[in-house]
DNA sequence: ATCACCTGTGGGAGCGCTCCCACAGTACCT
DNA sequence: AGGTACTGTGGGAGCGCTCCCACAGGTGAT
């Protein structure tokens, strides 16, 4: 093995120092150079940039990570078992707006599934580590103490969809109660009157929301509200379909769904066929998503479009906002944006 | 600001050296300690690690990685656009068997994707910068660039599927001639005998492989290969349907379809369902890969399993011990395993 | 002419670890 | 008694960077 000290020495990697002697000029104007400082000359740049490319200069990551105190590395957390992550088009989308806009930059997305209670801890040491510099999570449901965890440690933090009303982190999400009204007053429209909702999962803040948005379109509307009709689902398609089980047994005379999400309205769909019942002449159905789901369906499924892409892509931008706002002043205390972006009733055969 | 000098002093996280002066040792005691040395006293041991406790003692990681060149990181590069990844079950599969291999260590997984040029690029210059211990390489065109930067780069690498015969660098594979034996025998003892092939993209080797296969278990049944029954798709649903429609144009009288993954096969089945031919009674259908879409298909389908998660499984491992064997003695040259693992077919309803 | 204040630059100190050398102490041979 | 060989331990040097202070040289106001 090679000596400690040889190490790196020629073969090796060039480092600063090698690039700065080659140039001809200190360790520090290189720094500024490839940290794209102003405050270097155009002559003494372009000699610098001359020497980088011959020698094929590339940044240690680690040296700088010691010396800046910082990782360029977010992490994009998912408080579920893998195979949920693939099974459900949200997570897919987010991670396409996450990364199309962190393409932009210099920084590393890590993909961190903790669904099992041994993934949990093992995230948790990671982020005590501070192996990133902040952190994205996605689906949080009401109970979950990660939120707790990254205020703790001080990791800035994005989070998709807020926990409750009273949310302290920064947060994006779509209008789950107007687009839960706007698929109720679809379905209105159409001269439905019986209207089921299938919920998503309860712990979940925006599945609440869906439900308030379908409960104040019915009653603006000058219907009461029949308890019966509501039922629980929990996202999965599986739970759509028992859901849709329990509301007809419940309600034969029900004339139109609305689905928690796109997933759960698969899950509907199947239950209504094994019934006999048509989509739409008997019973016509919304989903939530708009997801590629919708659109393969048959009869393809009227649904909310929520803009996830986006999302991702509004959530990066404010969380790198928060990791460079710290570095300079330690501005802590100050109000925390909750930002709701727009959906939109995408209507197509199913209803 | 705090000042540089400050950095990290009080309030910040504890150091290697705070540890030792709490447990009245030296920093290399504890530094043996937080790394699993042998060489420490019980007593020793057991105060350093109270000391760790007390303080909750995370190491730095970029200190140690600058420190002892290494990042206890590794990447699994998909060279594919993220939908491909989320549309196969392959990568998933793939993934969940390398995560689940990985969380018995302190290793950590960076998916990366590397489809467009600009993330190819990217790419490079991340291996460039050493950010990973060693890579695992899947689903590789024959004439990817990547193989051969890994070997340039010196960076321990583990390919699923080797890119031909001549594959140079370690590889995991399933038996895909043994596997398309399998299914055209299987076949043909149910009395089919116009069997047709929808192959997989042919610049991947076991695609290849695969037709191998094929050929072989028709020639040695004493059948002559009808070119016209052999074409090719793209591993995509849509390739699937496309090559079955040319195929049926071609030869209406074939009474069986082997398809190179399920993916296809569901494709396949869409386009003899539009036909109006009925599987198996008009056409035995038999896929590869035996994903879950194979069980949930109406019918369910006949495939060759192959062991997905077990292949990550072994690709990890094999990772792990080169990455392992490169530290100690520079051992280069020797031959590189190619392990291949067998296949099983799953016979269902469809042939 | 003096002072203040820019811009551009060099290089010391330090980030928190690992690696290795040195050495004390003990054990077991000659 | 001297030698040899271990085990356990402390701490120096170094990994490659960033941050900041110092300072040279210019520019413009007083």
């Amino acid at each position: 093995m090679a000596t400690h000290g040889a190490r790196g020495r020629s073969g090796g990697r060039p480092t600063l120092e090698e690039v700065a002697a080659r140039a001809g000029v200190g360790r520090g104007t290189v720094s500024r150079v490839i940290n794209g400082s102003p405050r270097v000359s155009d002559a003494t740049r372009a000699a610098v940039e001359a020497a980088v490319a011959e020698l094929g200069y590339v940044p240690n990551t680690a040296a700088r990570a010691l010396a800046a105190n910082r990782t360029d590395a977010i992490a994009l957390v998912v408080p579920e078992p893998e195979t949920r992550f693939f099974a459900e088009p949200y997570f897919s989308d987010m991670l396409k707006g996450v990364g199309a806009e962190l393409s932009e930059t210099e920084m590393q997305l890590l993909l961190i599934f903790a669904g099992s209670d041994r993934e949990r801890r093992r995230l948790a040491q990671y982020l005590a580590a501070h192996r990133v510099d902040g952190v994205l999570l996605v689906s949080v449901h009401a109970d979950d103490p990660l939120p707790d965890l990254l205020a703790q440690l001080e990791i800035p933090a994005v989070i998709s969809g807020p926990r409750s009303a009273a949310e302290t982190l920064t947060s994006v999400d779509s209008d789950n109660y107007g687009g839960a009204r706007s698929a109720v007053e679809h379905l209105l429209s159409r001269g439905r009157t019986r209207i089921a909702h299938i919920t998503g999962r309860l712990d979940v803040y925006g599945a609440q929301r869906r439900v308030d948005g379908y409960r104040d379109a019915l009653r603006d509307a000058g219907h009461e509200v029949d308890e019966q009709l509501i039922e629980a689902g929990d996202f999965t398609e599986e739970g759509g379909a028992r859901a849709m089980k329990l509301l007809l047994e419940r309600c034969p005379d029900l004339d139109a769904v609305f689905a928690g999400s796109d997933v759960m309205a698969a899950g509907a769909r199947q239950a209504l066929r094994e019934t006999g019942l048509r989509i739409p002449e008997d019973v016509a159905l919304v989903g939530y998503d708009d997801s590629a789901i919708a659109r393969h369906m048959d009869p393809p499924l009227t649904s909310v479009r929520q803009p996830i892409e986006d999302m991702g892509r509004r959530m990066l931008d404010l969380l790198l906002a928060e990791i460079a706002d710290r570095r300079p002043a330690a501005s802590r205390g100050l109000e925390r944006p909750q930002e709701v972006l727009a959906t939109e009733l995408v209507v197509r055969a199913s209803s």
